[in-house]
RNA sequence: GGGGCAGUAGGGUAGCCUGGUCCAUCCUAGAGCGUUUGGGACGCUUUGACGGCAGUUCAAAUCUGCCCUGCCCCA
């Protein structure tokens, strides 16, 4: 009868379920008064803390971070031809300093390449000083004119991780373009989100690189996102920023760059794949709250509950859980509901019966009940967990199985992205795209696919019939 | 980039065409009191709004213009 009660949009009208969750789950607020740009709320904002503490550590085994200033002085923006045209439009520029209008001026980053690569230009003197490997997490601006969307398309982009390396010669640069797809592959192994990697067609390449390699997960509309990118830059910048080096025979050598970059996307992904009807739901990793301890208040026993749930907290908290007990003067019943909307993966009931049996009960977030010896908790609860995580890593890698199609021709692939990505053979020529890209609906998302929910062969592009090779298409975000 | 629709309290809505009688209403909104608590409790009291700026007018949520913001469709 109450099933309507504060239930969010189903989750397969994934567009509204999308904009209600992201505030009734308290991770974005976006009522801030300036287009493509939105609010962090704590709680959101933990999840993002968690997440990037993976990215940091993983980031930290082999680059170091650093921080380069927001602004950046015309004259360095337009120096790369390429680059320029690529970003030139989406560009905010400050003009004034006060009143005074500014003899150059400045950029807001919409990434960082022309601010850093003059300063590595001073850094960078000898084969020694090599490889330079560096990230920073910033927030980057972009004027965008489609549609902006939280997380996803914003004109303030809050958490942008950019690494940006340097080597010798091409072939170091080739081989740290593989380094960069492992650390993302395993970063979202992480967050327990599956990915397809793929080679970007050269006309959707980041500009000034000479190949751009993504990271694309599926959203549960079928579209694809794009939650990573690496991009060989070779030469390009190098020899515009004038980036040389000394090698061993004492000759000057232009140094060889790539760079790439992961977002809060990552976010809209682990909210994106993960959540159900009932709200999110977070892989342990990034819980800001990983167990939430609901004390079952009956009759007189109030305080002896109260009492055994906040030792619960405390053995757990002790044991490296972020355990929090809910004592507010609610009903039970509605605390699950607030938890399992904000996506807490495993909530520990407390009772008077639990407290007499001496036991509690443990629901994890997916709704798996288990009644676990009071002794021995923690153990109880940290194999629930890592059960838990596998149960939503299998369950997405499975729906993300299922929303890719091997399409044969046009018709097919027409069909098959209207719910997801089709898989067709391609012969690489921009004129077939063009005309796929028509017939179909939907974009070339790129070829010489990385995933094992794909097996890639060779055959004859649907569009010319010439020989091809496995392609991704889907509509995209 | 083009087109359409919309913005009323924390959230959802009515009112707008036909300016005034408007003290609007509902809620998983807030505050307070009491009774409650093993899957969204209930009663009572109470708080709070017409996106912004300008204009028309005796009078604007309502009409006009511009701006801001959001959503949908098309390229």
């Amino acid at each position: 009868m109450d099933e309507e009660t504060g239930a969010l949009p189903r989750k397969d009208d994934f567009s509204r379920w999308y904009n209600e969750i992201l505030w009734r789950a308290e991770i974005m607020d976006v009522r801030y008064p300036v287009k493509g740009l939105y609010v962090w709320y704590p709680y959101g904002f933990g999840i993002r803390q968690r997440a990037y503490t993976i990215l940091r550590e993983i980031m930290d085994r082999d680059h170091a971070e650093t921080m380069f200033p927001l602004l950046i002085p015309k004259t360095e923006f337009m120096k790369e031809a390429e680059h320029i045209k690529g970003f030139e439009d989406e560009v905010y520029w400050v003009t004034h300093g006060g009143r005074t209008e500014l003899d150059v001026p400045l950029a807001l980053r919409p990434t960082s390449e022309t601010a850093i690569y003059p300063m590595y230009s001073l850094w960078i003197r000898s084969h020694t000083d090599l490889p330079l490997k560096l990230y920073q997490i910033v927030n980057t601006f972009r004027y965008e004119t489609k549609h902006t969307r939280p997380l996803i398309r914003l004109r303030e982009i809050t958490s942008f991780k950019e690494a940006h390396t340097v080597h010798a010669t091409r072939e170091e640069a080739a081989e740290q373009v593989e380094t960069a797809l492992r650390l993302y592959c395993e970063f979202y192994e992480r967050l327990r989100v599956p990915v397809i990697v793929s080679r970007r067609p050269a006309w959707d390449k980041f500009p000034g690189a000479d190949y751009t390699i993504a990271l694309d997960t599926i959203m549960p509309d079928g579209k694809t996102l794009q939650i990573g990118t690496v991009h060989m830059l070779g030469d390009h910048f190098s020899r515009t920023y004038e980036i040389t080096y000394e090698d061993v025979n004492g000759e000057q050598q232009y140094a060889y760059q790539t760079c790439y970059g992961i977002s809060e996307r990552s976010i809209a992904a682990v909210i994106s794949v993960h959540g159900d009807d009932k709200g999110l739901v977070l892989p342990p990793e990034v819980a800001p709250i990983g167990i939430v301890i609901v004390p079952i208040i009956v009759g007189k026993r109030g305080d002896e509950v109260i009492s055994a749930a906040r030792a619960l907290e405390a053995e757990l908290r002790g044991a490296g859980y972020t355990a929090k007990v809910d004592d507010r003067d609610m009903r039970p019943g509605a605390k699950y509901y607030h938890w399992e909307m904000r996506g807490v993966p495993l909530r520990i009931e407390v009772g008077p019966r639990d407290i007499d049996a001496n036991t509690v009960v443990a629901v994890t977030r997916t709704g798996r009940r288990t009644t676990l010896d009071r002794r021995g908790v923690v153990e109880g609860i940290h194999s629930i967990l890592a059960q838990f995580g596998e149960e939503i890593s299998d369950a997405v890698r499975q729906a993300m199985a299922d929303r890719i199609t091997v399409a044969a021709n046009l018709e097919e692939t027409a069909e098959a992205v209207k719910t997801g990505v089709a898989v067709v053979h391609w012969c690489g020529s921009q004129e077939c795209a063009e005309k796929i890209e028509a017939v179909v609906d939907a974009s070339i998302i790129g070829s010489e696919i990385r995933s094992d929910l794909i097996p890639v062969s060779n055959g004859p592009c649907i569009a010319c019939g010439g020989n091809g090779t496995s392609t991704l298409v889907a509509r995209t975000y």
